[in-house]
DNA sequence: GCAAGGTC
């Protein structure tokens, strides 16, 4: 018998009908499994759930009081079976031993590797006889899947012993600097309550506080601008001067200088606003946040389900370019016997290109609606949530659709005064072509045109004011923005950067209120201390680090050994350092709980 | 009870 294993239940499916043709669905030990025939051999295809192993250190160690945190900086996080997937860990160990070859059909990242290791430590347990294989195919489409069976190979282990040392890494950098500043606070926290460290939260927080203390901290700047309504050729036109004075007194003076001029630049210029590119996890949840209003793990949670009900593709993905693979037609028709059906057809009928972008994670494809769905069905498979889901399936179904639809073309337009010593400009644009706009209202804009001018006809101001004004303070973090800022710094998977974000609100870190990331008191006092005393846990920029040094165990083979050793050994300074301030991190971290409480209480 | 990464 033949026993494929992939990463999860879709990918088995897939392979099944690519290999086999014809298949029968069973079930082994609760889990789902796909048998068919592969070229004259029984085969069986096994979908698992992501990691059936991780990492945890020994029952004394896991209590919190009884030893030192630092001590775990001393011992090594033992592998241990997820509890959560023992159903697909009894499910492989009962196929395995049956089987005499097995192919590790897991995705083709370095976490598919590691996946691939577990399951191939759990088969050799039952069987120390069968063959195994890794097969890596970079999209689940018949031509990759065949081929990548055509020609097996071995596990990567200087992959797997990446994705390790990374499991190791954090777990001992989280425990560690949780259980410190939760023991700090220990007598201050409600039961169950608890502070957490982790490389990627806590970096996520230091960017949201960072931006909340620039706001509080800025001084704001008064300054004058000079308008003015100036007449040319009989049409009269808003103008401002692009200079900003300092002094009421400054800006007298010019704007007493204005009176005749000439028209400088006048241009109007068409100007194609391109649709946006195939969809990608992260990109979908910034636009739910700005546009729906549904934060990004809310977004997420929604998108996976409406996956698992057949109307999205997969949701976790980093692509932006449609593979030739995938048939563009065909789920145009599919969407024309939907709500935007009469959109679709008029696609098909006219002709289509669609968008590309610049990314590809060799697994999986852009997000695309998979089904024409009805509101009505929605509603009833999402409850509560019905609006939301609704509004997320319309979004990818629109998304889907502009990738497909031509620009548009918005004529941009400038008018350039010259009055002696000042200049003042006007700037205005008039909407040519809506293009996919049409189905994509969130990017649409509107005319605000200027009149027909030409350089050198006479301009006369005909009514001059000078504007106080005030600089502002760089606005509120919105959830949009820190999604960005996190994949700019390396913070997190397109996978996990909501849930990162969503630790912080759980740990009652910072709040996320009408697509706006506001710290809390509780917040700022931690990330104020960690940036006074040991900044190097905080910066944006300790994720990436830790990650190249991972990659050098892949790229230059660099032991994990040494390599956990030296990631300790550093960490361990900026413990010690927090250490010697223990008292004072207590006292702002209890200040905090107790003014967040006494404010709930009132 | 800690993390981050898969996945449901």
């Amino acid at each position: 018998m033949i026993l494929i294993v992939a990463e999860k239940r879709s990918v088995a499916h897939a392979i099944a009908k690519f290999l086999g043709g014809r298949y029968k669905l069973e079930k082994i030990q609760g889990v789902a499994a796909y048998r068919f025939n592969y070229g004259g051999r029984e085969a069986v295809a096994l979908g698992l759930s992501g990691h059936l192993m991780d990492f945890d250190f020994t029952a004394r160690q896991n209590v919190w009081t009884w030893i030192p945190p630092e001590e775990l900086f001393a011992s090594q996080p033992l592998i241990v079976y997820r509890p959560e997937t023992m159903k697909y860990i009894r499910a492989l160990r009962t196929l395995a031993a049956r089987a005499h070859e097995v192919y590790l059909a897991l995705d083709a990242d370095v976490e598919g590797e590691a996946i691939a290791y577990e399951a191939a430590l759990l088969v050799r347990l039952v069987n120390p006889r069968a063959k195994i294989y890794r097969v890596r195919f970079n999209a689940v489409t018949q031509r990759e899947i065949t081929n990548a069976f055509r020609n097996p190979t071995h596990i990567n282990l200087r992959m797997v012993e990446k994705v390790f040392t990374r499991m190791q890494v954090d777990l001992t950098l989280g425990a560690v600097f949780t259980r410190f500043i939760t023991l700090a606070v220990r007598h201050s926290l409600d039961r169950g309550q608890f502070l957490s460290y982790g490389p990627c939260q806590t970096p996520v927080l230091g960017i949201v506080v960072t931006r909340e203390l620039q706001r509080r901290n800025f001084k704001p700047e008064k300054y004058y601008v000079v308008k003015a309504l100036v007449e040319i050729g009989g049409h009269r036109i808003e103008m401002s001067a692009d200079v900003r004075f300092k002094t009421r007194k400054e800006a007298e003076e010019a704007a007493a200088t204005i009176n005749r001029g000439v028209v400088k630049a006048a241009v109007y210029r068409p100007h194609h606003v391109n649709p946006p590119v195939p969809l990608e996890t992260v990109e979908l949840e910034r636009r739910a946040s700005r546009w729906l209003g549904i934060n990004s793990k809310r977004t997420l949670d929604i998108a996976e389900e409406l996956y698992r009900a057949g109307y999205i593709s997969y949701p976790r993905t980093e692509t932006t370019i449609y593979p030739p693979t995938l048939d563009l037609r065909e789920v145009l028709q599919e969407l024309a016997s939907g709500h935007l059906g009469s959109y679709a057809d008029e696609l098909m009928r006219r002709g289509f290109r669609p968008t590309r972008g610049d990314s590809d994670d060799r697994a999986h494809l852009p997000i695309y609606p998979t089904r024409a769905a009805t509101k009505g069905e929605v509603a009833k498979a999402f409850g509560k949530l019905a609006p939301q889901a609704w509004a997320i399936y319309d979004f990818v179904v629109r998304h889907f659709l502009a990738t497909l639809s031509p620009p548009a073309v918005v004529e941009k337009q400038k008018i350039i005064v010259s009055f002696g010593k000042l200049e003042m400009e006007a700037e205005g644009q008039l909407v040519v072509d809506e293009g996919y706009w049409r189905i994509y209202p969130w990017e649409r804009q509107s005319s605000k045109p200027l009149p027909r001018v030409s350089p050198g006809d006479p301009a006369r101001a005909v009514k001059v004011d000078v504007v106080e004004r005030e600089t502002e303070p760089p606005p509120q973090m919105t959830e949009s923005e820190l999604l960005a800022l996190m994949k700019k710094y390396g913070i997190g998977t397109d996978a996990t950067m909501q849930d990162h974000i969503h630790t912080n609100v759980r740990r009652g870190y910072m709040k996320i209120t009408k697509g706006k990331c506001i710290p809390t008191d509780l917040g700022i006092a931690l990330a104020t201390s960690l940036f006074q005393f040991a900044p190097q846990l905080i910066e944006p920029t300790v994720r990436a680090k830790i990650e190249k040094a991972l990659n050098s165990i892949v790229t230059d083979g660099t032991p994990p050994a040494r390599l956990i050793y030296e990631i300790k050994k550093e960490f361990e300074e900026y413990y010690k350092a927090l250490k010697a301030r223990k008292e004072e991190i207590k006292k702002a971290l209890e200040t905090a709980l107790n003014s967040s409480r006494n404010s709930q209480r009132g």
